[in-house]
DNA sequence: CAGTGGTCTAGACCACAGT
DNA sequence: CTGTGGTCTAGACCACTGC
């Protein structure tokens, strides 16, 4: 053993297959299309059971690299996955974690019916009692996001009496309502009257808008509209889904211009 | 056995037994903390072995719904995932979907050293010769996207020779070069002087804007900026990492206001 | 120290799709 | 028909960690 390997942490048997073969595709030495040979073959190579191969070739299928047919075998995909993890943080996670200071004000709430023209903003398309409230987040003394959110009252309805004071809504709702899906909308839009206002930006200004729409099973809980003023904030999405954390990552250690 | 279960492709064990104990979490009879039954206990219930429970639980590990520490037990996770699956979708095929002819033009091109400033574009950091590209994306009469490109000719001797001209550097890249990560920002941007120009649109109207680096293994590949004018472009994220694909999803049926 | 998860085995049966 | 993947079993050993 090398100096080198310190602290290796004894990586599973199924991990190192699924690295050689990832290594084999990443690198370009295995195709689009090339033979994988059959986990009779690769249990055989590595002196292990089938099974352990076959826990390795699942978890490629999965990442999109490999794809499988019966009595054909498993080749390299070619459809190169074109999906990558969007990490939506929490809002005062987001803002802790630039070293400002945290805090929220509500700035109208009420209980009320949905309104005609709202139909199409709670998933599954529902109609009912609504808790409707517009939320300013703030980092330090700057205005950071202004908030537009529907919490149906059908799904969660001690959402009525909650004052939202010591916890935002989102972060309530997270630690409060389980879910089971969720949806985001991304895009860019001009300050309209009412983002001038309470986010205090130019008129027209660029903002990034985010709509979530959230469900349970087959009922809708939430919409959110979250509007970040300006090109101050953005979201980061990486590909490799969980590809064991490349430690010496491009993630860190460069500037963005 | 009812009529309701037509055409059930025979489910398996492991998928079961995931999908009830996903089941109990979403619906939130087994509330956040929840201590869930041991491999053991659960193998004995469902009468089965314990590596088919362990699958299940695998996955559900794997999908942020449950965490386990060792001789404590399995629990439902306190940390609901606030990541989503961002698709982003080739030009061509995303302009073709909406039903509108595509084509691109290469507005300029050329091989040249990586300047100063633009050290931070490629990730790994790199320097040495680069192809640099600025292309424009149509959709049917409109100007769609703008894009600027950086390819290293490191990594990718061979886009020193390319045209570009049947087919566009991402899709020419995506199609030639393996790569092993990817990382997104995206951000709202004011159009500045030549997206003014190059997309025919006003000055500081708002655009969506991504920044995209891609590299292979410990080499940077290519950097990409793609600029898309005004409100009239999004992202769509979906959580559920593949979330066996509600059938009846909010992903359809409800109009984008 | 004992219970839990993490991994692995050497088989087995089956469904399915190419040949 | 036959080779492939998909699943499952009944065990086993180990590492870890909370009791």
């Amino acid at each position: 053993m090398t100096a080198a390997s310190r602290a290796a942490p004894a990586p599973s048997l199924h991990q190192r297959i699924l690295d050689d073969i990832a290594g084999h595709i990443l690198s370009g030495r295995w195709p689009v299309g090339h033979h994988i040979p059959s986990e009779l073959e690769l249990a055989t190579r590595y002196g292990c059971a089938r099974m352990t191969v076959s826990k390795a070739m699942t978890e490629l299928v999965r990442r999109g690299l490999v794809e499988r047919r019966r009595r054909a075998g498993s080749f390299v995909s070619r459809t190169r996955s074109r999906s990558a993890v969007l990490d939506i943080p929490d809002i005062r996670t987001e803002v802790e974690s630039l070293g400002l200071v945290y805090r929220h004000e509500i700035l109208q709430s009420r209980c009320r019916m949905l309104q005609r023209g709202e139909a199409g903003l709670l998933v599954p398309a529902a109609a009912g009692r609504v808790r409707a409230l517009w939320v300013r987040h703030h980092a330090g003394s700057r205005p950071f996001c202004l908030e537009f959110r529907i919490i149906s009252l059908e799904s969660v309805p001690e959402a009525a009496d909650e004052r939202f004071e010591a916890v935002a809504p989102g972060a309530w709702l997270a630690q409060t309502v389980p879910w089971s899906g969720a949806e985001h909308r991304i895009q860019a839009a001009g300050a309209d009257e009412r983002i001038v206002r309470w986010l205090e930006v130019a008129p027209q200004s660029p903002c990034l808008l985010i709509e979530r729409r959230t469900w349970r099973q087959d009922v809708a809980v939430t919409f959110a509209r979250l509007v970040y003023p300006g090109d101050a904030h953005q979201l980061i999405a990486r590909f490799s889904p969980d590809m064991t954390h490349r430690a010496t990552g491009p993630a860190s250690g460069h500037g963005i211009p």
